[in-house]
DNA sequence: AATGAATGAGGTTTCATTCAT
DNA sequence: TATGAATGAAACCTCATTCAT
């Protein structure tokens, strides 16, 4: 029904590349995690994969593509995630609630792979133009929240926002998720649950009317 | 009490060294800032200095002592320009009005430096826990939130906040603080004005009793 | 007196095994002429070819065997077509004309394969002499024209020709030829008939008596 | 006088640097010419040059600076020997045979090196119009040739040449000055002197009137 | 007979660091 | 103090070759 939304560059994969290309992702995805994105090399992640480098440049055109591919998989299983979550909600309230649970419940059962999107995201800035997907993508995440504020303004549920400070709202949710993510790193044992509901009433407060 | 911060490295230090030093960091800030922590080599920054590579050596034992130091220096002038402003404050809800206006135009005023020590922390991990400091730099920075938040609760101002979930509030400031920077970095014609208006609303809706 | 001048590993060779072979060749050739003799690794003759790069190891032993029986099937191409245009000739004069005319023929007609080969030869230094196969092969481009030299000489129809400089004019017709092919590799539209016509003059001139 | 003329990337090079410099270049040299091209790694270059790899990396952008190096320094070489030679005569006959008696020569005493440029003009086809300097350079070195045969004609003391019958026999002399280093590069032991003589011989005559 | 997958050596290049001057 | 030169490790990538299927 609605195939090829993908890029296109999917050309035909058989299984068995798939499910390589996804091994090394994985792989990728832990390594940035556990030693850095500045100690990622190649050779590291093959070494963690337990194979020989050349199998990741046979798979992937470049380093480039192996990263980018950790983030497309990530928009992926996020919006999986956090769509039809959302949809099942009638008010906006509830909405936006469920927004902030599920998006600290995914990151806190796909630890590793939001956070090394996160260490990917700030070297977009750096690239001459290349990772334009940073932005847009950037563009994707805000959307949904804004569009719950803008929905709950509009049934006069949440107090009067601007568009711009509506944005700011946005960005301020958005912030305090991945900031989530980056304490949960630190400190592997934080009580989810209670720094999600802190985070709930937070900005259940700050968009009541 | 806190002693000891400070590396040690600082026996005597002639006036003239520590001008070009401060000048090494200063670009080493720029650098960083425009082209990304990745591409920030000691020869790029010695070429934006109009200095040999050796002179950086010279005066910093290593890299790492450098980007060590501008998180020092970013410490030491946030605090000079943060502490005083909030003391001036009365109340604990000016105070928090405080925390953020200033926090903000300190991040406008010092874009660059702002925007290369969240460069480095996310770069910090390493194997053998090397940069600790960040962390604790991390505490650091937010106790001075939490220490408001414990103010307004004791004196009845603000809503009831356990001690973790003080922490979440603090966090979710901080993250916005941060986040700011980020999207300052992105979009330079930022509203700054109606940005700091839009938090001080939002945390002071959701602080109040 | 020829015999062993090529590989051995002709044992028994099936009709298909065969087949495969000439078209490997084949895009081995075109891929030279085409990117080079540097940038023609297998994975790109077999892109074009449109097959495995394993399928290329299966069929040759290596690379250089590969390489090598580009050479072969040139010269064997080459004098299938020189000799019996040669021989019909009666005189010395006209049997120059003739080689001089029928290789410009073969190189227009062949141009990728005879580049391919002049790609080839230059690079044929190995520390172990490996490719003096390629040293043997100017020997034997070389004999023909000296032998109508001599004919030409002996009948008293060309001017005096010693060994030496019988050697030297030989290399200078043959280097005439080669230095059309490069040029007509660079500027496919030359006139053919004309570069023909001159060479023909040049080299009649300078051996008349 | 007439400064300015080399191309630019001359900045200000130190004494020292160009020392360096034309060692490496020499090096390179030596190095194709014993190897190949296709062998002359930075590290086989470095290993003969007795240093470190990132030596020459320090001191040229990359292999291209070094080897375009070559080609210039070659180019420079090749025209202050011969140029004046050729102005030293008074008629084209000499002219010519200047032009190819201290071609020879200068192949012979500068033998590597020649044959180091032959190695590396083969591959400038390939690339995609980066390496332009081929064609250029060809170019370059036919014109003498041209300008002679031009001026033999105009005295009435060639036959005549049309423009493109001129290009044929200028790229006639050009190729046998090649072949000729390629010749001597595999027989060392060749008779300069009488293949000098001889080809002079053979040129003299082909142009005669 | 053919293929896709994997390997590992080797190539170019970058870079933090050292050192003689 | 400061510098340019040099180093060598390590990064990314290419490629000829091998092998199980």
């Amino acid at each position: 029904m609605c195939k090829k939304n993908i890029p296109t560059n999917q050309k035909q994969m058989s299984f068995i590349e798939k499910a390589r290309r996804a091994q090394i992702v994985e792989c990728a995805i832990e390594t940035i995690a556990e030693v850095g994105y500045t100690q990622a090399s190649l050779g590291e992640i093959a070494k963690r994969a337990k194979i020989s480098k050349g199998v990741i440049s046979y798979h992937f055109a470049n380093k480039e593509e192996l990263l980018e591919q950790i983030a497309i998989e990530y928009y992926i299983a996020w919006q999986s995630y956090i769509a039809p979550r959302i949809e099942a909600q009638k008010s906006p309230k509830e909405m936006l609630r469920v927004y902030i649970e599920s998006n600290l419940a995914f990151v806190a059962e796909n630890l590793q792979h939001v956070f090394a999107v996160i260490e990917l995201g700030s070297k977009k800035i750096t690239a001459d133009g290349k990772l334009q997907f940073a932005a847009d993508h950037d563009e994707a995440i805000l959307l949904p929240i804004e569009n719950i504020l803008a929905l709950g303004v509009h049934e006069g549920l949440f107090r009067e926002f601007t568009k711009p400070s509506a944005r700011v709202m946005a960005l301020t949710i958005r912030n305090a998720i991945d900031g989530f993510t980056m304490e949960l790193m630190r400190k592997p044992h934080l009580d989810v649950q209670e720094y999600t509901r802190e985070l709930v009433t937070i900005f259940d407060i700050s968009t009541k009317k």
